[in-house]
DNA sequence: TTGATTATACGAATAAATTCGTAGATGTCT
DNA sequence: AGACATCTACGAATTTATTCGTATAATCAA
């Protein structure tokens, strides 16, 4: 029992993975880039740096050191972190009721009809898996 | 242009939101007692007090202190307060996409046919509004 | 009345997140 | 080589949230 899982990101370095999850592998100064366009005003690229340091130590990234200018690349995944951002927040906000927040973000907010069809279909999808239970067990049968 | 509008609530702020919703105005000893009980350990009734007093400066309570046990009471309603938490979650998560969020939200998650009746059901209700966009206007027509 | 209980107010310690300055190493350009 | 730019490491200031101790006032019980 050697490996803690990387703990919840907070706001920054969650900032940052979005940047790596969505561009790939970058510099400190390539995510300081990223990041002050993203926002209204400059990010100090030390700050940035640090950050990335700190996110190292944690586990939520990995970083290549051969070259002078380090690179990072995400060590957790955009759906796993999502995922577990998540349940916090459902329990914080919504005192553990998926359903409440589902009905909550679709009641209060412009959702577009390609947008609900597609909700349609994974509806569909939960159902169908819903009545077919075992599909690990059987798979030898 | 004298009323700032309350703040986002902190999470101990956003657990004693909960009691207030759940069970109506209350002391700080009420509340206390519940989130004591809600937790594993204890909560410290001065901890409680205070979180109190600095919610009633940021107007998400107020008080009546007509008796020398102030009574709290929420000055947030629960589903405003909710919307505000989950636009920013939202942001900060999934990028804005709300789509994101409700089907990790329901892929990630065991959800009993009963909860995906009622999603149904709402899903219905959008379109049946999208396709009868203004209803304040044609109703005289 | 006097002592114990319970309340509020206030200050402050602690912890976590964010920010940035500075030092020193390394690389580049002329 | 020498000047300048860029990088990492590190320390520290700042801010915010959380926690609780202590002082003081009000209430209650004997």
């Amino acid at each position: 029992m050697s490996k803690a899982p990387p703990p919840k990101p907070t706001d920054s370095e969650l900032e940052i993975l979005h940047v790596l999850w969505q561009h790939g592998p970058a510099t400190v100064r390539a995510i300081n880039d990223h990041l002050s366009q993203r926002r209204q005003a400059e990010v100090g690229y030390t700050t940035t740096l640090k950050i990335c340091q700190l996110m190292l130590e944690k586990g939520l990234v990995r970083r290549d050191d051969a070259d002078r200018s380090h690179v990072y690349r995400a060590a957790v995944r955009e759906q796993e972190t999502q995922g577990l951002l998540l349940d916090k927040f459902v329990d914080a906000t919504f005192g553990g009721s998926a359903l409440k927040l589902v009905m909550q973000a679709l009641g209060s907010r412009q959702t577009s009809a390609d947008e609900l069809a597609q909700i349609r279909r994974l509806l569909n999808d939960i159902e169908i898996q819903n009545s077919t239970p075992n599909s690990d067990d059987d798979d030898r049968a």
